[in-house]
DNA sequence: AAGTGGTCTAGACCACCGA
DNA sequence: CGGTGGTCTAGACCACTTA
């Protein structure tokens, strides 16, 4: 192939994916340092230093100051990412919607509770039940449990628009950041409480989305139990090929 | 004074950045060469490459040889991501699944199929009616239906083992790469002929997945139809906050 | 204190693009 | 052709980790 010629530092890419992918460099192990590698190559640091930064772009290393460079991968496979321009794109309401609270309460979690949203018995939640209409409509478009930290309690006093977030309110109003979200998804017979609400008939099939809101040090922030009834949302994700970042086992 | 440290090259990513959101650059526009940039700023080449390096990281911008750099986004775009090790982790199994398969037959799209799989009229498929089955059970997880082109008849041949996926002997036999995957998720119910084949009651409520294979140009490689009986399948997500490392903001 | 990767300078030549 | 970003050299000092 080589249409052109190859830069300096691809040579040095490829020569060294391939000695880890050999094994020569097992996943974990410490590469030559930089310094040692420009003497082998008989190329400048700049050169190393850019071939070593493709490889950590793709994953196969990673790089620290003071420690030197560890290979944390063995081969690079390309990834499918999927990504949001924004927490609330999660929600994928092509038009804007109102928030509606039905009720307002402190709980503790009992058994079945505790096993939905993953958190030890009797842990203090302040739930909140909630409908969302598309804007302009009297028929919801979804029931919504959210359960929050009892530090949040007064957050339904911000809620006054109604177009926002609960999430949204909390990252504005109590400084927390939300860095992950875990999202599951599954299908339900609606219950007949929320089947009333949504006015459809009782065990009728709906969508069941929960939504686990995790801070620092992944603690739950808010919990959101969704209910869409059938036909009256769909979720679409993008999944496109790349090569996602890693996170991986750094440390931890 | 920053947190830690401020590399001269993060107060230039930081300046360009402002100027880009601010509008100074406009989307499409270029940016100073890099030599003006090097004396507006008093740097050296390198660093100038460096904050143009990292600016292109996180998509604001596009180098090219010869032509410049160019504006491509006013903000960072992606927050949070979502990432899969393969294509095969989007079918979520915990554990090795079979597949059965039930029909093979080629068809033409009618009006209702050609809007679910938004393709033509009477474009021709063929078409793999599919059950899936946790190994060593003899219950159904789901029901799939798979939409193929036409040129890829022929692949049930392959499907002797029966634990791989589709789309993974099409990539694997017929030479192409699927790049992208629209995935759509919505709550059904379920239709009778289905609902035998996965012993539950018609009617009752399931999960539909659509998923949308497509290979160079957005070509529709092949459609899944995917149905999950109630409590029988959770796909799970979760969506992490990426590239928007805005933490060292050091105000100004 | 020694050694690592991180940052930075001041040069240089190249392939590619548009005029 | 002149100018762009892409590549490369040969130095240098730094913050950090490890011992």
């Amino acid at each position: 192939m080589a249409r052109g010629s190859n830069p300096l530092y691809q040579s040095l890419v490829d020569a060294l994916r391939r000695a880890i992918e050999s094994g020569e460099y097992p996943v974990g192990s410490l590469l030559p340092t930089e310094k040692e590698l420009c003497e082998r190559f008989g190329v400048s640091r700049h050169t190393v230093r850019e071939a070593s930064r493709r490889l950590a772009d793709i994953g196969l290393i990673v790089r620290r100051a003071g420690l030197g460079t560890t290979v944390s991968a063995r081969t690079a496979s390309p990834r499918f990412t999927a990504s949001l321009g924004s927490l609330t794109e999660l929600l994928q309401f092509t038009q804007s919607t109102r928030l509606e609270i039905l009720a307002i309460e402190r709980i503790k979690a009992d058994a079945a509770l505790a096993d939905v949203l993953r958190c030890r018995l009797r842990q203090p939640w302040v739930r909140l039940r909630t409908l969302r209409y598309p804007s302009g409509s009297s028929r919801p478009l979804s029931h919504t449990s959210i359960f929050l930290l009892p530090e949040f309690e007064g957050i339904e006093r911000h809620v006054k628009a109604g177009t926002q977030t609960i999430f949204g309110l909390i990252e504005e109003h109590y400084s927390v950041r939300i860095l992950e979200v875990l999202q599951d998804i599954g299908a339900c017979a609606i219950e007949p409480a929320v089947a009333a609400l949504l006015g459809v008939r009782s065990g009728s099939p709906g969508l069941s989305v929960h939504r686990h809101y995790l801070g620092v040090g992944s603690k739950p922030l808010a919990i959101s139990l969704n209910t869409f009834a059938e036909n009256r949302f769909r979720l679409s994700t993008r999944w496109r090929l790349g090569w996602g970042q890693d996170l991986g086992d750094a440390a931890d």
